[in-house]
DNA sequence: GTAGGGTTAG
């Protein structure tokens, strides 16, 4: 599909060669002549249903009819299109295609292209494209803070979160979400508090409910369970989202019994609008059913305070009561709280019989509990699962050195600091554009000719580098 | 008709 969708561009090139010298003259004729109105509500029906690859292929239809087939809000929705399903060199062919139809100045193509970039990783483009926006509005500097946020830069999106405001542009509801989860990834509560104070200083901003929720969830993963609670307990709206950050608060904070009476409290509340349900037929009160994330609380609130039996029961009614199918994470509760009870056999029994493929740090949390209770041969096969999922990382053999130690066995210990002593510290991994183009090429079976895929990437290369903008959109690599 | 947001095992 890829590869199809790619042997439109060189046609779209020369068509675009031919008819305009300047960017101006194809910004008039778009804005103004066509208005492609049908097909773009396919677009977006496409993308709504999460069909991309209809998307695309529909794009790559109209684009072969003519570009007057296509206007910015065809552009718009195929680059949604690519953030969706984080496809870099249709969404570095986007942003060629934006740069050559002269569609660079449309701010809300910016901004899905700073949205598509962080999405790619590759947040220096996101930066950017944001760079070259001249009269930045609130919504492209919080799709800038959030792709930070998104990548794992929580120091650098409260930075550009500052520069906002020190450019004169009042943050809104959005916004003060997003630097909120900023300021949880930091634990900065200092800044939390102070975003707190800006919103009971704006009432507009109280209405909403998703910052409410954020604030509960930062009080309560910055330390402050009692201001999060107090805040939970005052806040009239609650939807699922607010509930379960209290009982992950709960939870994280060693508190079980506390989050366990709050899923008793949301199951109550939830019973009575079933029930104003049925008596008022206008009444549109939204549901709080306990969903997949809210049951991860609850196990976790199981499991760090040690309550199998309690555990297992909301596991079993997660399933039954609620047709919640278990995850990765929900399994990792139940192999957490069976470890952390000693049941280490039935632990891996459950690893080995769960429906779902276990990771490293399923495994890992087996190991680490067979390190506390010196228990070598689990120890051994969850190592031996590890190195076959993830390779060697020195926190596993300490473990693995630990317990030889406790037991007693000398050599195996020496065997194992040896074997550290050769790991190197843990680096990063790199994409060269060469390989990248060599995959691309023989990855396809029905692609056009290799010469016809090499012009097309090099005029997409030079028409990225003349922007000033990494060739293939990848993540940085350097 | 168009852009940015929240809860998730260790």
């Amino acid at each position: 599909m890829r590869f199809k969708f790619l042997k439109s561009f060189p046609f779209v090139q020369n068509k675009l060669a031919k008819l305009f010298s300047t960017t101006k003259q194809s910004k008039f004729h778009f804005q103004t002549n066509h208005r492609p109105s049908r097909p773009n509500q396919v677009l977006k029906r496409h993308l709504k249903s999460n069909s991309t690859t209809k998307a695309l292929l529909l794009f790559r239809d109209l684009l072969r009819k003519g570009i007057s087939s296509i206007d910015s809000f065809s552009l718009l929705f195929v680059i949604k299109a690519c953030t969706q399903k984080s496809l870099p060199i249709e969404g570095k062919q986007m942003h060629a295609l934006i740069i050559n139809l002269g569609f660079e100045t449309n701010i809300f193509l910016q901004t899905s292209l700073i949205d598509l970039y962080s999405a790619l990783g590759n947040i220096g483009d996101a930066h950017h494209v944001f760079e070259e926006i001249p009269t930045k509005n609130v919504v492209c500097w919080t799709a800038l803070i959030s792709g930070y946020v998104d990548n794992q830069k929580p120091n650098k999106a409260l930075q550009v979160f500052r520069q906002m405001q020190m450019g004169n542009v009042e943050p809104d509801q959005v916004t003060l979400t997003v630097a909120l989860s900023a300021c949880v990834d930091l634990g900065a509560l200092e800044m939390g508090e102070w975003i707190h104070t800006y919103v009971s200083r704006r009432k507009e901003l109280s209405k909403d409910l998703s910052l409410d929720n954020a604030l509960i969830n930062m009080y309560a993963k910055c330390g402050d369970i009692e201001t999060a609670r107090h805040l939970f307990d005052s806040t009239k709206k609650k939807d699922v989202t607010t509930w379960t950050s209290m009982i992950v608060g709960h939870a994280l904070h060693g508190q079980a019994e506390e989050a366990l009476r709050l899923l008793a409290a949301m199951k109550e509340e939830n019973n009575r609008a079933r029930a104003k349900k049925r008596n008022f037929d206008s009444w549109r009160g939204s549901s709080i059913v306990p969903n997949n994330v809210t049951f991860i609380g609850v196990l976790m609130a199981c499991s760090h305070a040690g309550m199998l039996e309690e555990g297992k029961k909301h596991f079993q009614s997660m399933i039954e009561d609620y047709g919640v199918k278990p995850r990765l994470s929900h399994f990792g509760c139940m192999v957490d709280l069976l470890c952390r009870s000693g049941l280490l056999q039935e632990a891996y029994d459950l690893i080995m019989d769960m429906p779902v493929q276990p990771n490293a740090v399923l495994w890992r949390t087996l190991l680490g509990a067979c390190g506390t209770r010196g228990n070598i041969d689990l120890a051994a096969e969850a190592r031996v699962r590890i190195l076959e999922l993830e390779g060697s990382r020195v926190g596993d053999n300490v473990i693995m050195s630990n317990i030889f130690a406790a037991k007693g066995m000398w050599d195996e210990k020496i065997g194992v600091r040896e074997k550290m002593k050769q790991q190197r510290a843990p680096g990063c991994s790199s994409i060269e554009v060469g390989s990248l183009i060599n995959e691309f090429v023989t990855a396809d079976d029905d692609h056009p000719s290799k010469r016809e895929i090499y012009e097309v990437l090099e005029c997409l290369i030079e028409t990225m580098k003349a922007h000033g903008y990494s060739p293939l959109g990848m993540a940085s690599s350097s």
